[in-house]
DNA sequence: CATTATAATTATACCGATACAATTTGTAAA
DNA sequence: TTTACAAATTGTATCGGTATAATTATAATG
């Protein structure tokens, strides 16, 4: 494990357990550099890491400070690699309605720079948090990365089996979104009505050499998901 | 101008007028270093900027990339400091509904900590991307900050009239926001029906220094707003 | 007491260097 | 042609400096 990764732990366990609360200053950027007895550099990149997760704010000629907590049950769209991860204490299962390998439609490929005879796998599921629908996602993951999946991989961590056991590393992803209204056959799976309101996500997640290696879809129940994403200027 | 931005900011403009394409395979750092003549952390510091907004990918022992550019009319939520900013190229306009000084509700309070006895101004307004409705904005101003404002500020830009004429330095900001179905109200000055389905948003913004001084609702118009966020591991 | 100038604190910018890790490319073996 | 290994490329981590800019605390001033 890399020295500021380990640094940036620290300080994160010392803030969730609660040594730190929110508008606390922390010690300086110096005090830090001699107590974890590494370079300022280091330090500063702990620092930045946690800062882009929203857990601490660096003010110039003030201090560093603990930032307020996201509120709890909301997703986090900035870090996120699988709601797994998001959601830990909480209780994350899934309803598998198909697992496939399939000729994939012009939009997946498009999205996944797929050639023609290329094929992707397909799985379609229904998630629950806390035994409570989630959403519905349907996602595509490119053969040529994720060389294998089937139904008993997709009802736990696609993210973790992916990462783990095929050694790919994810790098970076697009999300695109916008609001619409539920269909008869998505309404069913949620548990609402047709045309209820409905978010309409889009993700495309990439390795960290850029090759693009799921596309997923997913419809979130209006009332059951929030989302929080901490920004930075 | 710091050099980091400048660099950027050249980058950028390449990237923009197309002499890198995505995918397009970017000089090393090396390269870059010598041509711009500054040192290889500082070429890394820009460099970070620039995959922070999601304009480009480093892949270790392979190269800086292009990323795919972001899909047209779309908000970008991560770095976001207003719509004018973001939609250059697009016609924003806005119609107020109210300017006032008010005493602000709790909740208004307790986000932007305010005390008993400290005021806001109230800012009500429809805004318009290209002559459609886009989202009715409520925001709260902290008087301690924004220490002025008036209908005709609230028309054009708040943000540029905070940075440049009251010299606040925005820092960072928080985002929540969930989905929902439109009341009586939000419905006729969105020009939809009661009961759309709606995106209901909040922002925290902060300045520099981690003084929360607008706390903004906005409900989103549900076919005209569509949103994208760039994410990194 | 409020205001203004000054000094101390503190994060950030920037330099230049070495070591390292992931990827890609070239080369040799099968 | 494929595979396996070695070497070159290239971004990242880390060190340890100096200089700078923003903020905060302190002292001086009216």
């Amino acid at each position: 494990m890399l020295k500021y990764e380990l640094i940036a732990e620290r300080i994160e366990s010392l803030i969730n357990n609660g040594h730190y609360e929110a508008g606390d200053k922390l010690p300086s950027v110096e005090v830090l550099r001699s107590e974890f007895n590494v370079s300022k550099s280091t330090i500063i990149n702990a620092l930045k890491n946690l800062e882009k997760t929203g857990l601490i704010y660096q003010a110039r000629g003030s201090g560093i400070y603990v930032r307020n907590p996201k509120r709890d049950g909301f997703v986090n769209l900035f870090t996120a690699d699988g709601f797994s991860d998001e959601f830990k204490g909480h209780d994350v299962t899934s309803k598998i309605l198909k697992v496939a390998e399939i000729q994939p439609e012009d939009e997946v490929k498009q999205q996944l720079k797929l050639k023609d005879n290329d094929t992707v796998y397909l799985v379609d599921r229904v998630r629950y948090l806390d035994r409570e629908v989630f959403c519905i996602e349907t996602s595509y993951f490119s053969k040529n990365v994720v060389l294998y999946m089937n139904e008993e991989i997709a009802n736990g961590s696609i993210f973790h089996y992916i990462e783990n056991n095929l050694k790919v590393k994810v790098g970076f992803t697009d999300i695109y979104f916008n609001i619409g209204k539920l269909n008869k056959e998505d309404a069913t799976h949620l548990e609402l009505n047709e045309g209820d309101p409905s978010l309409e996500y889009e993700q495309i997640f990439y390795t960290s050499t850029g090759i693009p290696f799921d596309y997923s879809k997913i419809i979130f129940h209006y009332e059951n998901s929030r989302f929080y994403i901490p920004s930075i200027k």
